[in-house]
DNA sequence: ATGTCC
């Protein structure tokens, strides 16, 4: 077990394998936070990879300060999954792909009117919502392709022989709003506990909690309508977010950068947009601040991506995965950056969580249809 | 990551 949760230091850790992919870039950053005032605990997930200045993979317990620069401005970033009323056998790839394709990201203003609560509707982000965005977020349809726990995944909600729908997405431009407006008064630095700028950040940052999960329900409403199927959501977790928590005894604030909760039931550690993801069980994990990896976590940076990949693939040949999923993806651009091939595998991430005890697995689930539907980018 | 720098 300690085998898979290697220390870097006494405050740091991180769960990692012979075989898992770690960038030293990523360790180092790992090392730099750990170093804030207040900073106590760190512990860097599989998926632990290089930031903008801070690791995006890791958890991070400090005491009498918190940092909305480390929680970053995808506030309540996350992953929901809705159980849907499409049977597997009978997809027909080609169809589904074609309806997919007159699908537009950005709700359209009388859905929305027409879909939001009132206190919805009157939010200054409210055009957002029901939107996927960009970078790695994304909505895929999947096929549970293994069981590996019958009753837990039944207990879920789950029909095996029906597909599930996953959304990863945040709060969009609400939470750059609010990490912008930040850092223009704060820089990087930390706000203490209970002052009046601590207190109103995190009012702020709850709102984008909330904003969030909705926004990732009405992705999920629009799709099912979209298909004309019906949807029920089965779990919804965010990874982005600082947290008040205990660690040791002592009460401080848990930040979670790409660092999935533990604590909140199954959750869905999904791989690249190639590769399979897992259902999981996450199982007592104090050691590693109750958190899992939130996904298979980047390999290569952005900006080689296309540098790599163009030579050898055209982005039609990149809609069509080795799993056999579609991808739809109209900026050019990010069919090369989401590419499988800048991913680690999510085996070796999945082993890393199995090893050190922090999950057992439920169900492995395969990718048939991958949305990004965000628009034109030349370059 | 982003109502993304016009």
């Amino acid at each position: 077990m300690g085998n898979f949760i290697r220390p870097l230091s006494d405050a740091v850790a991180y769960v990692a394998s012979d075989d898992l992919w770690i960038e030293s870039d990523a360790t180092r950053q790992l090392l730099n936070t750990a170093r804030l005032p207040g900073m106590t605990r760190v512990v860097g997930m599989p998926d632990l990879h290089p930031g903008r200045g801070y690791p995006v993979g890791a958890a991070f317990f400090s005491v009498n300060h918190f940092y909305p620069a480390l929680v970053g401005n995808d506030i309540g970033c996350g992953m929901g999954l809705w159980q849907t009323s499409l049977q597997s056998r009978k997809v027909n790839l080609d169809k589904l792909e074609k309806r997919a394709q007159s699908y537009s990201d950005a709700a359209p203003p009388e859905w929305l009117e027409a879909a939001l609560p009132p206190t919805l509707a009157a939010h200054p982000y409210a055009a957002s919502l029901g939107s996927v965005g960009g970078g790695n977020h994304f909505a895929e349809l999947q096929q549970v392709e293994s069981v590996y726990d019958d009753e837990a995944v039944s207990a879920l909600g789950i029909n095996a022989k029906q597909l599930l729908l996953l959304a990863h997405s945040g709060s969009r431009g609400l939470g750059q709003q609010i990490l912008r407006a930040h850092v223009e008064r704060f820089s990087h630095s930390g706000l203490e506990e209970g002052s009046d700028a601590a207190n109103d950040y995190l009012a702020q940052h709850n709102d984008a909690l909330t904003f969030a999960v909705a926004n990732r329900a009405l992705i999920a409403r629009r799709l099912l309508e979209h298909f004309r199927e019906e949807g029920e959501r089965l779990l919804d977790v965010n990874h982005n977010l600082v947290e008040p928590y205990v660690f040791n005894g002592q009460p401080g604030w848990l930040h979670r950068k790409g660092a999935t909760p533990a604590s909140c039931g199954p959750v869905v550690i999904p791989g690249s947009r190639g590769d399979y993801s897992y259902l999981v069980q996450p199982l007592n994990s104090g050691d590693a601040l109750d958190s899992l990896a939130h996904g298979a976590g980047r390999k290569w940076m952005r900006t080689e991506c296309k540098g790599r990949l163009s030579g050898k693939f055209s982005p039609a040949q990149l809609a069509r995965t080795p799993l056999g999923s579609r991808v739809i993806c109209r900026d050019r651009q990010l069919i090369y950056e989401e590419a499988p091939q800048a991913y680690k595998s999510i085996e070796s991430v999945m082993e890393c969580l199995t090893g050190a005890g922090l999950v057992k697995p439920l169900a492995r689930l395969k990718p048939v249809l991958t949305l990004k539907t965000s628009g034109e980018r030349s370059e």
